[in-house]
RNA sequence: GCCCGGGUAGUGUAGUGGCCUAUCAUGAGGCCCUGUCGAGGCUUCGACUCGGGUUCAAAUCCCGACCCGGGCGCCA
């Protein structure tokens, strides 16, 4: 049984005995003047070469950083020499040689290389400048977003992305919530409004789905009280602006036994721990981008849909505006919510109020630039629930597969969805979605 | 979808009727240089989105198409 064998022989190697195997011995960080005489194998691509002559200095760039690898003439191989000197920016490279301790190095060392292998060459030109002497636009970083990716800012926001959806399981995690996955092809709309993106789905009309809201809820009539699901949502809307996405990534949560109060602390601790998180977790990156996080205060503040409409200016019974969604950020300036909204402009499954019914138990919560998650108290009666479907002209056949869930005991609950996308850009106030996406779908953009 | 602005070397830009065989930076090629770190110096290469029009003359003005940016709308 060969395979066994690989299996055990896998298991007892350790992390040591991993890298011995790999192609590299040490990642830029790695290396400290400490290192002075070790012999190592790096790998990366080229960044920059820098020729004076009698002495070149190649600038290799791995996940983690620089390392200068220096070549005196007369000191090194002259056919190494002269390769180094022929190398295409970044081109990928294999680097054998010698820590030396060196204080006129940018880290303190420099390898003196005894080899070096060209495992694949660039083409030249390049589409975009990695080292940031050049600027590009979000288009043309876009096209080539490989290359963008390179560049030193850009690898900064999807590390804190990284970051950011740590925190979140993290977070969830010790909440109590059991990650789940929903279905992303399905036959029905969540609620009325959003557009839909039709598929084929062999005979039968599909569709690209808009929300795990209906999937989340039926999993609290299967009694696992806390859920999650972190996943992507479709929105076939023809916007074109700089905060909204096709496909989105959203953060979902549904809880059972508790109000939407319950859940809207759940969520202003979210954002609370993914903020320090990111603080003590990517202090470099996010010196690399110039960002100075401010830790939000818990609780955030609370702002009635009536004392809302009132700063911003707009008719009772009417969603907030660009306009008005600005001059409320501008007033509150900090993380806020937005509560008890008029029935008639929330989906059909939030709870309404006993003694107010034209007001539901709703929530936005808010960044002064812009929403950035909305939740509520669900309705749990099968009775109830079919009645707000009808009144909202939909038809209730469509969601028998939700509605039966209703009917054999649902418990009381609550839940969220936030806009990943939109909680990175705002923390990180980058000025348009896209950066905070790896490969944008918008109204236009299909490829890459 | 609407309004506004724009499309110039691989990339980012200057240029609003003749001074444009088009500026600067970066890059690429060649030469010089033994401590660079946005290396430096000399040198060469490389572009006016497409189609139509106005004019003696168009990168520049007009019309159309396509593409991009910003604002708004749509959207939770």
């Amino acid at each position: 049984m060969p395979e066994q064998r690989d299996l055990r022989h896998m298991r007892i190697r350790s992390r040591r005995d991993l890298k011995d195997n790999m192609l590299r011995t040490h990642y830029s960080r790695e290396i400290t003047p400490d290192d002075d005489g070790k012999n190592v194998v790096i790998a990366g691509w080229v960044h920059e070469i820098r020729d004076l002559g009698g002495i070149a200095f190649l600038v290799l760039r791995d996940r983690d950083g620089f390392v200068q690898v220096t070549l005196s003439k007369g000191k090194v191989d002259e056919k190494l020499f002269n390769l180094v000197r022929s190398i295409a920016r970044e081109s990928v490279v294999l680097v054998s040689g010698v820590v030396k301790r060196e204080d006129k190095a940018p880290n303190g060392y420099e390898i003196i290389p005894s080899e070096l292998q060209v495992l694949n060459k660039a083409e030249s030109p390049l589409p975009l400048d990695v080292t940031g002497k050049v600027s590009a636009d979000l288009d043309t970083r876009l096209d080539s977003r490989f290359m963008d990716l390179r560049r030193q800012r850009t690898q900064a926001i999807f590390r804190i992305r990284h970051h950011v959806l740590r925190a979140i399981r993290t977070f969830l995690e010790n909440s109590g919530f059991v990650e789940i996955n929903t279905p992303k092809i399905v036959a029905t709309a969540t609620e009325g409004g959003t557009a839909l993106f039709p598929i084929t789905y062999f005979e039968q009309e599909a569709f690209l789905s808009q929300s795990p809201q209906l999937y989340k809820q039926i999993m609290m009539a299967a009694g696992l009280d806390r859920v999650y699901e972190i996943g992507p949502i479709f929105r076939a809307e023809e916007h074109d602006t700089t905060k909204h996405l096709n496909e989105v990534s959203s953060v979902d949560i549904e809880a059972s036994f508790v109000t939407h109060e319950d859940v809207m602390s759940i969520l202003e601790l979210l954002v609370k721990s993914t903020y320090s998180h990111v603080t003590e977790r990517c202090k470099h990156e996010l010196d690399v981008l110039g960002v100075r996080l401010k830790i939000p205060k818990v609780p955030f503040k609370r702002l009635s849909y009536d004392e809302a409409i009132d700063i911003g200016g707009i008719e009772w019974g009417d969603d907030l505006d660009t306009a008005a969604e600005k001059l409320v950020g501008e007033k509150i300036s900090e993380h806020y919510f937005i509560v008890d909204w008029p029935t008639e402009i929330k989906p059909y499954y939030i709870e309404t109020y006993e003694d107010r019914p034209e007001i539901c138990k709703a929530f936005d919560l808010m960044h002064p630039r812009m929403e950035i998650a909305s939740g509520a108290q669900r309705v749990h009666s099968h009775e109830l629930l079919l009645r707000r479907i009808e009144a909202q002209g939909l038809n209730p056949e469509g969601f028998e597969f939700y509605l039966r869930a209703f009917k054999y005991g649902m418990p009381p609950h609550a839940g969220w969805g936030l806009g990943l996308e939109r909680l990175l850009m705002t923390m990180l106030d980058l000025n348009n979605i896209r950066e905070a996406i790896l490969f944008p779908r918008d109204r236009r953009r299909l490829s890459p």
